[in-house]
DNA sequence: TCAAAATACGACTAATCATTCGCATTCGCT
DNA sequence: AGCGAATGCGAATGATTAGTCGTATTTTGA
């Protein structure tokens, strides 16, 4: 139970000029550099904002605090993988299985590729998530992994769907998590994707099936 | 790539005499409650010895910095796990895909039951566990849960099992972690360790059987 | 050209915290 | 009793860091 009361984390102001906008993205740009190459622990504003060639002032006038910057990078990393879930997800000219075991090559290729970043922004997570824009922003993604529940899985009842949404899409991003800590060559990847798939697959075949349960 | 290079995590000094067995058990005492009460962010040496009725100069004779006392408590965690978990699987006068179902059930379960103690260790992870000494200690388990593969998947290879049993458990232990992190019912941690219990048994069901690969 | 608004700057403040070290107290033992 | 070792103490140190504010520079628009 940490205390959840951080400030407002929103940006502080609209960069107005074009110089302005430059030194926010050079300031984003600067902050993933940090992440990466120093992690959460050393993730500093000061550094920041030396990396990015910028004085610690003008930083402050678009950033109300240290959270922001890290929240709005987990908000764009969040924002991509929704698009890519979304993408892959609603393209029906595709079996449903076969999509998401595509899903999941993607998504653990893509969480692989970015490790450092996601990696340090998760350490820092405490930093921001219990900003309650955080909280709201963290839901997305939810919408499409329901709707292929309800292509895929047609007998089971709503509350079934979206326990094993849920399931899914928690099993993907927080052992793709994991996966990713140690680094993997691509066909380690590609191999753990193909299990994870398989388990996926063989659940949502047997979930429509009669009742199962206690199966030994 | 957080940098790695903590110091030695181990004891500073064994206890001799009760007094300071007492202290040490006090230190680790209070350090799970200040962990639970006020989060990892305010987890301080000097707020532990407070809690503990003990002078911050007595903490540091027996754990030679915070990280060692974090890492005191997830180690014990560790080990409590391990148990349950080869308990539980090592019984064999049960069938083995109820035992995994029965795994699941009391691993859920005994994580909600501690989640503010293990979310805030796991909120503290950066401090420790880039350390040699949990490295090591991160690999127990996987005996038992490969053990379990070797009985429940005898046609597999020894690579799929190795990786069904890492699929298993990095879900079980990751999954479970995020499930924690919001209050659940008992009948919320039941339904859902079930589904887990479904997907795994599913899994492990027809991955003995023939090819299936790219399943639509 | 010029004033107001926007932007940029960075020294400074205030707070937090891990850890040390010199000294005081207690224990185990003869 | 009394000695050395073990234990306990906590003020002080040194370092880090988030965030502010008064001032300087640049841009905009009239």
């Amino acid at each position: 139970m940490a205390p959840a009361r951080k400030a407002q984390i929103s940006a502080r102001k609209q960069p107005q000029q074009a110089r302005s906008a430059d030194l926010v993205a050079a300031i984003l740009q600067a902050a993933v550099q940090v992440l990466t190459t120093e992690g959460a622990q050393r993730f500093t504003t000061a550094r920041v904002a030396e990396k990015a060639g910028v004085s610690i002032g003008s930083l402050y006038q678009y950033f109300p605090n240290k959270a922001a910057i890290l929240f709005r990078l987990q908000s764009d990393e969040w924002q991509q993988t929704t698009q890519l879930l979304h993408g892959i997800l609603e393209d029906t000219s595709r079996p449903p299985l076969t999509r998401l075991r595509a899903l999941v090559h993607a998504f653990l290729q893509s969480e692989c590729d970015e490790a450092a970043v996601r990696g340090a922004l998760d350490d820092a997570a405490p930093l921001y998530r219990d900003a309650p824009e955080a909280r709201r922003a963290r839901t997305s993604g939810h919408r499409a992994m329901l709707a292929f529940m309800r292509e895929v899985l047609p007998d089971s009842g709503q509350a079934e769907r979206v326990r094993a949404a849920d399931l899914i899409k928690t099993t993907l991003s927080q052992v793709g998590k994991h996966f990713s800590e140690t680094p993997r060559s691509r066909a380690e990847i590609s191999a753990y994707a193909d299990a994870m798939a398989d388990m996926f697959c063989a659940y949502l075949s047997t979930a429509n099936k009669p009742p199962r349960r206690k199966a030994g």
